[in-house]
DNA sequence: CCCTAAACTAAGCAGTTGCTTAGATATAAT
DNA sequence: ATTATATCTAAGCAACTGCTTAGTTTAGGG
């Protein structure tokens, strides 16, 4: 649904045109995308979108078409926003030292004024249900799935590590930064350091 | 609020007695259990409760108060029906070994028609916020840190093993264990078997 | 066999949910 | 300025939320 609208105004230049949007859409799910991360899909209602979009419900359902149109925005505006730490891991060359360090930007990334908020992604595949909404189950497992593939990647940066072992240790790394994402609500940083520390002497 | 009736029909028992209970509380916990356990707390509904509990309304007030009562007497009976597995791991002395075999017997614990469904402990952390119920949320703590303590138990059965690294390892290891609930939703077995395998080999 | 009190049924409460609609407002091409 | 049309506000929709209550049924001591 996003910048659909934006087509439509250049599709229909040569008639008469209308009043101007008031707010951009990639700001507005800026702020959806905040909303859900702390408080999950179905703790976040259609009103407090609303407020903390700042605009009225009437423009959200012209905009996104249903709440869970904002949600699946808010996804892809995820997405957008950690790419820049998905990039930097995909530039690394230093094998495991690389993934180690995604780690890290990682639980930067979902801190916010001291609270960790988890990993949007991981957050919504533990709240819905597979059955319930199989295509937005399959686009996160895709998420996941890129993110283990830049974890393979990195692995066999050393030479002397077979696919095979390299696969199951993408795995592994991947079981780790769930928890990691779990864990962080919970744990104090220097236990989480410690928790990052011991995960890659096992590899 | 579980047997506070009874307790009452106890203490009343010289006067008239009245209708008696048509169902057992504890009978229908398990299955409101087995329903927060798949759906979530925010997920499931009163009504959803009364037709998985068999029970009106009206008894579930009466004998639990609220559907936060509820929930409270499920997470109960969940450590309840865990205490097999934590009770299995209390007894081993067979260190890391002992633990190694906590994670597989949790996940068939997990485990319904096929469908994993994740911790119940851990579900509800990922998706309550610590401020909004933090008595609950202390709870919660409370069972991860016994759990957290029985790994350190069995680690400190190696005797060449410092205090100072066994507690990291532990934490480590309840890093792990909290990865496995959110991947055994996403993971298929021989997936889950590889990173059980590589967590606990260098350690 | 009555009478008390607890447990039952089912209707209903106010508040919230996601979503829609009627009508006022603003904008840009004519 | 006129006009067409998209955007805005705000009220309102039915369905659902957690919870309560009025009224009936049932059990067991007297």
């Amino acid at each position: 649904m996003l910048f659909q609208s934006n087509c439509l105004v250049l599709f229909r230049s040569e008639e008469a045109m209308a009043r101007k949007k008031q707010y951009n859409e990639q700001e507005v799910i800026d702020k959806a995308m905040a909303l859900f991360w702390r408080n999950g899909y179905e703790n976040t209602s259609v009103r407090m979108l609303e407020k903390e979009m700042g605009i009225n419900q009437f423009s959200i359902y012209a905009s996104f078409g249903s709440k869970h149109g904002v949600f699946l925005e808010s996804i892809n505006t995820y997405k957008k926003r950690i790419k820049c730490i998905t990039d930097k891991l995909q530039a690394s060359q230093n094998g495991k030292e690389g993934i180690k360090q995604y780690f890290y930007d990682f639980l930067k990334f979902a801190r916010e004024n001291g609270v960790n908020k988890g990993c949007l992604v991981t957050n919504t595949v533990n709240e819905i249900k597979k059955e319930s909404d199989p295509v937005l189950m399959e686009e996160l497992s895709k998420f996941a799935e890129g993110i283990k593939q830049l974890f393979l990647n990195n692995l066999l940066q050393d030479k002397n590590k077979s696919t095979q072992v390299a696969k199951k240790q993408a795995n592994y790394l991947m079981n780790c930064i769930l928890g990691l994402s779990v864990a962080s609500k919970v744990y104090k940083q220097s236990e989480l350091d410690d928790i990052i520390e011991i995960t890659f002497m096992n590899i």
